[in-house]
RNA sequence: GCGGAAGUGGCGGAAUUGGCAGACGCGCAGGACUUAGGAUCCUGUGGCCGAGAGGCCGUGGGGGUUCAACUCCCUCCUUCCGCACCA
């Protein structure tokens, strides 16, 4: 008897696949497609099964579509610009594309050794130039739209390192490699794109796509795009004509209660205002200090408040009150205006702020139910809508009303409108590192700021770069690069040395992946126009916002460029759970992983991907087990050595499916079994992807098939064909080197990578007889067996007959009667 | 602080969405086969009471709706995740 040896099985079938191209699929108008994709990796040094869940989802999803009809293209490709290439070259002196395309050759030898369904011909990586030179391109279409702009912006920087750092760099305020030095902020010339111009589309967009994402996925995008309606309001500056300054605020109905204006410490009229002003030279002190302060959120965040008077005064356009302006570290620049009216009673924030440096707090909305309050009595702010008080003639009203009247009289006083702000920032893209997209600009003494003609794409990444993790970008450091020509004027000119943000490549890839080889274009939209949007798209929960918002932004942009005709490009998104070992997610940092190469050679892949299906619903986190993982080697070994045994019986037999009708009690009940299972485990597929649940109910059918052994004494072919064939159909999805093996064990040539999803019978999986539970009072008394479809009346007449139940029913009387055809009997008694 | 998700045996989890709680797997216990088994197969396995038939309790705590609640409503507790001075 053979044995059950994944190695041979698998590395057998793997080069099948590859000989069929069995996962190769072309555009096809008379064929439905089906794009399914997992996100684009990063090739780090080892693959663990933290990596190989997504992996396995999608490529279950792939083979399942694949057996049902559909198109199906499953592409894969490498993130493979990014930092951690760059800190290989600093420690270890080898080049950044060397370390780099090292790990591809690893991540692919694995992905292969899975056997997953992938369409290899459609392979990208992103430091590539013949997939950069696109970045480049579209940068070009964005810049000539005004979508790509240039403008000063704050970086971290380490001045030990003498360079910028990325927020994931900054380590409690200081330079993950200097710890014991604090991280300064600068201002640099930087690239950005203009999401900003998408920021409503990309808001109302996510109502079409939010049936097929999950929910709390839309939840993040909503509130990180952050659209706010509000007014805008001018306060005159009291000691200066002509001056003004200009606040956002949502509650315009409370700004009878604002006692001080309040600006952010880069707000452009700052010098202005201190020029000449009694407190002048203490403030710029203060400022400078301030100006300090790191970039990082946290730290933002849970900084105190500190502030300082210009010893200007602003004139509230409402009440003619005059109320000092002061400047504050908790008011963001790049927010509204820059600029807010304190209104301490009703903002936590100006409370305590209002509090700390002992500024009135005058109270102007009254809760609609409650004690009132009074000076004496708040303790914190009251925040919520009311009724306004001590606002002169709006006086009385409620805030809803105040809200929509005030507004409306500030524009017709022409010192406010309305307006809508989004919290939503502009992309910054340009980063002061080597390994990434170089930025095609060129800058020139005369003509200023140059894009690159087209036809010089790609710009090229120079090979030979010092890479030191201290200075300024490192292609600034290679004259052959920088020294170019003007492509206007032909004089001397420098290019740009910093790279593209490594989130730029993977806002397109998807799109790449249908025409990957296109020397002329990005893609060919006839292309897209078969196979875009995605339809399937898997990743993780941590690229919930910023990954799929670029891409949302990407494709929206090249819609308007007249490349693609979908609004948004993944249809339906899946976030699968994390893989924990120990109670924390795999990471090779961590020294938790389980190496996936490891788990093949072991058990094989099979085992591995089964296992990752069967351990939990694929959304959730789950916690790995060795001890789990044998469970699936063995019902696998099971499985192989059932269709071992019966396997000449099929095979002895050329048997159709018509010869099933008149099987003995036992080979119905066996069919009636696998009809059910298949039921179920199309279910489970198709609606919510509990492939746990879809495993186990596989497991129970094995587990009848030997248990019951109705196939051995004169087994009849028919039905063991039916039985075998259905089941290994069913696992083909998910141990598809195992299945292979199986379906050609019972005799099948060919393969079954492109069989069909067998169709479950209604009359082989319904019930003949159904056990029905008599409850009395809601307690189970009885269960008995009858035939399905049995009629209300037979079932209480029956269910009364049971001695059990006859018993808790004497001397009592039934007020009601409730029946679940086939399933349950309740009699109510008092 | 705001937003989201989740709490079921010793463990991972199931319950086709209001109808038998604990499927399936792990672990554990007992047995069979074996020179041997960490292979394979069989049996048992939520808690308490009982020799047994059986009974009672049980899905984070408390309350409610219902003939019936892991499932729906209210309330509290715990854990995890995301955002975080957004005016």
């Amino acid at each position: 008897m053979a044995e059950y040896d994944p190695q041979v099985i698998e590395s057998k079938w793997q080069k099948v696949w590859e000989r069929q191209k069995a996962f190769e699929a072309d555009a096809d108008p008379d064929r439905e497609k089906y794009y399914v994709l997992e996100m684009l990796p990063y090739p780090s040094g080892t693959l663990h099964m933290g990596h190989m869940r997504n992996y396995t989802i999608g490529d279950t999803v792939a083979r399942y579509r694949r057996m049902r009809g559909y198109n199906v293209v499953h592409p894969m490709g490498w993130d493979a610009f990014g930092l951690p290439a760059e800190n290989a070259a600093i420690q270890r002196g080898i080049h950044p594309r060397d370390w780099t395309l090292g790990n591809v050759a690893e991540f692919k030898k694995v992905c292969y050794r899975f056997g997953f369904s992938y369409d290899w011909r459609r392979e990208i990586a992103s430091c590539d130039p013949e997939y950069y030179r696109w970045n480049q391109w579209i940068f070009l279409r964005m810049f000539e739209r005004d979508l790509a702009y240039r403008k000063k912006s704050r970086v971290n920087w380490c001045p030990k390192c003498a360079t910028v750092l990325a927020n994931e760099q900054v380590v409690n305020g200081c330079c993950w490699r200097h710890e014991d030095t604090p991280v300064e902020a600068r201002d640099l010339d930087q690239w950005f794109f203009r999401i900003t111009r998408y920021a409503e589309e990309l808001l109302t967009g996510l109502d079409a796509i939010a049936g097929g994402w999950p929910e709390r996925v839309v939840t993040m995008q909503r509130n990180w795009i952050g659209k706010s309606r509000g007014a805008r309001v001018r306060f005159d500056v009291a000691e200066l004509s002509g001056k003004s300054i200009e606040v956002f605020t949502t509650r315009i109905d409370t700004i009878f209660g604002a006692s001080a204006i309040v600006l952010a410490p880069s707000h452009p009229l700052i010098a202005e205002l201190l020029a000449g002003s009694p407190s002048r030279a203490e403030a710029e002190a203060q400022l400078g200090r301030m100006r300090q302060t790191s970039v990082k959120a946290e730290d933002v965040a849970t900084a105190e408040k500190i502030g300082f008077p210009t010893g200007r005064h602003a004139v509230n356009p409402f009440s003619g009150e005059k109320i000092p302006i002061w400047v504050a570290n908790f008011v963001l620049m790049d927010y509204g205006t820059g600029a807010i009216m304190a209104v301490p009673a009703h903002d936590e924030r100006d409370f305590e702020f209002c509090t700390k440096y002992k500024l009135n707090i005058p109270i102007v909305i009254q809760p609609s139910d409650g004690p009132p309050l009074t000076p004496g009595n708040q303790k914190k702010a009251f925040p919520e809508h009311g009724k306004l008080v001590n606002s002169g003639p709006y006086s009385g009203l409620a805030s809803e009303v105040a809200l929509a009247r005030m507004s409306a009289d500030a524009e017709k006083g022409k010192f406010g409108r309305g307006e809508t702000t989004f919290r939503l920032r502009d992309w910054g893209i340009s980063r002061q590192r080597y390994w990434g997209t170089p930025i095609p600009v060129i800058y020139c003494e005369k003509d200023g700021v140059v894009p690159v003609p087209d036809d010089q794409l790609p710009v090229r990444l120079p090979e030979k770069v010092a890479i030191t993790g201290m200075g300024q970008s490192p292609l600034a450091g290679v004259p052959e690069f920088v020294n170019t020509k003007c492509p206007k004027c032909g004089g001397p000119a420098r290019r740009e040395t910093d790279t593209m943000d490594t989130f730029v490549d993977s806002s397109w890839y998807y799109l790449r992946y249908l025409d990957p080889h296109n020397e002329q274009k990005p893609f060919d939209p006839a292309k897209a126009r078969y196979w875009f949007p995605v339809d399937q798209y898997i990743g993780g929960i941590v690229h919930a916002i910023l990954h799929l918002l670029y891409a949302r932004f990407f494709t929206k942009v090249l819609r308007d460029l007249g490349h693609v005709s979908a609004d948004e490009p993944f249809t339906r998104l899946f976030c699968q759970g994390l893989v924990l070992k120990g109670g924390t997610a795999m990471s090779k940092s961590k020294g938790n992983v389980v190496v996936a190469m490891d788990m093949a050679v072991k058990y094989g892949a099979d085992t591995g991907r089964l296992y990752t299906l069967f351990a939990a619903p694929p959304e959730k986190d789950m916690e790995w087990s060795e001890q789990s993982v044998e469970g699936c080697s063995r019902f696998l070994n099971r499985l192989f050595r059932l269709v071992e045994r019966y396997a000449p019986i099929v095979r002895s037999h050329a048997a159709s499916a018509g010869e099933l009708g008149g099987a003995s009690e036992k080979e119905k009940a066996l069919l009636r079994k696998t009809h059910q299972t298949l039921r179920r485990v199309t279910y489970d597929f198709e609606s919510r992807w509990h492939f746990n649940s879809a495993i186990a109910i596989v497991m129970e059918l094995v587990n009848e098939i030997h248990a019951q052994e109705p196939l051995t004494e004169g087994a009849r072919p028919a039905v063991a064909k039916e039985v075998l064939e259905l089941t290994t159909l069913m696992v083909a999805p998910m141990a598809p080197h195992l299945a292979e093996e199986l379906w050609e064990m019972l005799g099948h040539a060919g393969g079954l990578a492109r069989a069909s999803w067998p169709q479950y019978r209604e009359e082989f999986a319904a019930e003949e007889e159904v056990e029905i539970v008599i409850q009395v009072n809601g307690r189970v008394r009885a269960r008995i067996v009858v035939q399905a479809g049995l009629s209300q009346d037979d079932l209480v007449a029956s269910g009364k007959a049971e001695p059990r139940v006859a018993e808790e029913l004497k001397g009592k009387a039934i007020v009601k009667i409730i029946v679940v055809p086939d399933k349950l009997v309740n009699l109510v008694v008092r």
